[in-house]
DNA sequence: CTCAACAAGTGCAACCGTTTCACTTTTGAA
DNA sequence: TTCAAAAGTGAAACGGTTGCACTTGTTGAG
């Protein structure tokens, strides 16, 4: 329920599951939609665990196998996001700058939610109304922002706490959702990243060019 | 135990406090005090909120009273804290620049755990060790930046959200915590802060001089 | 001084997210 | 077929947190 991927690349990751795979992600699917469902109903924290395995027909036990705590009910999508921003980072066309890439993937993944679609709205005030949530996002956020530091660095070949890495990748995030709240989102994310893409310059380290691999 | 803040201004803040706040101010730190023992003691995981109240001899519906969750118990100052990062701003001399006056601030109240303090040491590791705790500095730290962006916009006259002043508490708040770690920490502080008074210049409003008041 | 009003503290039971445990059922592969 | 690992179960417990009805101490106005 509420897509917040759009349309995989057709040709990407397929390997295809078998059943055990297939039933595991069918009961994965289950428990998210039926607390989304919930949530959106009667709000976050009138909702209780047990109610929602009930409605999703599994034992508290196996929601928890599935998501470690309440709030990731709400972010069941989280895990495949961050893959696909370290994705957008590993397997950029070759000669393509980094930023440049984030600049590519911001437009094509992260403002999805900008639509005027009702799904999305709602699904944005339920996270905006909750406490709970807004926290959870926050930490979130940070999680990526760490993950996809870590990334540039391995990628320009620097150490994995480089202060420049950190700095893009915060910067990187940290756009597009400044840009939410404007009149032309789109619009803003490409500002912030022109300046970005003239302004970053990967530092070379010793015998790397940036870049390259 | 474990005062952060070093020697208050004599002549401050002495609202000479009648019996009952004296008291509730009492039990608040009798509270705070048994917490940190035990959680230096066994550890922060390994003691519960029951065993706390005993230990301080209240009952949890008090501890609960003083204390919103069981992390704010090892943060019991925050409050003070920020209340002078916030009188750091407002009340600084005249004619002082915010930003020298955050840098005054910096290097005399968060600076303290620099020492070698075996205690300070203890401290700190407890919270590198314990997961909920990072989480929670790191909300903290938010909270901070949000309260401190709100009051230098304040003292601008700009709006509450001007990107420039969040920039400028992001950074005066990031600054000493990067630089734990540092060999001299103290001078890493004061480079990051002369880099930040060249560069930052107050968007004067309409018709405030920046720095004015 | 007295007394009403209010703030602080109490004890207990309940709530709810989360974990543990011992157990059954399915599934993939040897 | 056989077997081990993975997925799921059910119930009970744990621990942080809250609600409630209550007592006690402090304060300030009359």
């Amino acid at each position: 329920m509420i897509d917040l991927m759009p349309e995989t690349q057709p040709s990407a990751e397929a390997p295809p599951m078998g059943r055990r795979e297939r039933k595991k992600a069918a009961t994965r699917q289950a428990i998210a939609d039926a607390a989304l469902r919930l949530f959106l109903e009667r709000g976050y924290d009138d909702v209780g665990i047990r109610e929602i395995a009930d409605e999703a027909d599994v034992s508290t036990t196996t929601l928890f196998k599935h998501f470690p705590v309440k709030e990731a009910l709400v972010f069941d999508e989280e895990a495949d996001q961050e893959a696909l921003l370290l994705a957008a980072v590993h397997d950029r066309p070759k000669g393509r700058s980094i930023p440049a890439a984030l600049r590519e993937h911001a437009l094509r993944y992260r403002m999805a939610a900008t639509g005027s679609d009702a799904r999305f709205t709602a699904f944005f005030e339920l996270i905006d109304t909750t406490p709970a949530l807004r926290d959870y996002v926050q930490a979130m956020w940070l999680r990526h922002t760490e993950a996809l530091a870590h990334a540039i660095a391995e990628e320009c070949g620097l150490p994995e706490d480089d202060p420049g890495c950190t700095a893009l990748a915060h910067f990187a995030l940290e756009a597009p959702r400044a840009a939410r709240g404007h009149d032309d989102p789109r619009r803003a994310v490409e500002r912030a990243f022109d300046l970005l893409e003239h302004g970053w310059q990967p530092d070379p380290p010793k015998r790397t060019r940036p870049g390259g691999r």
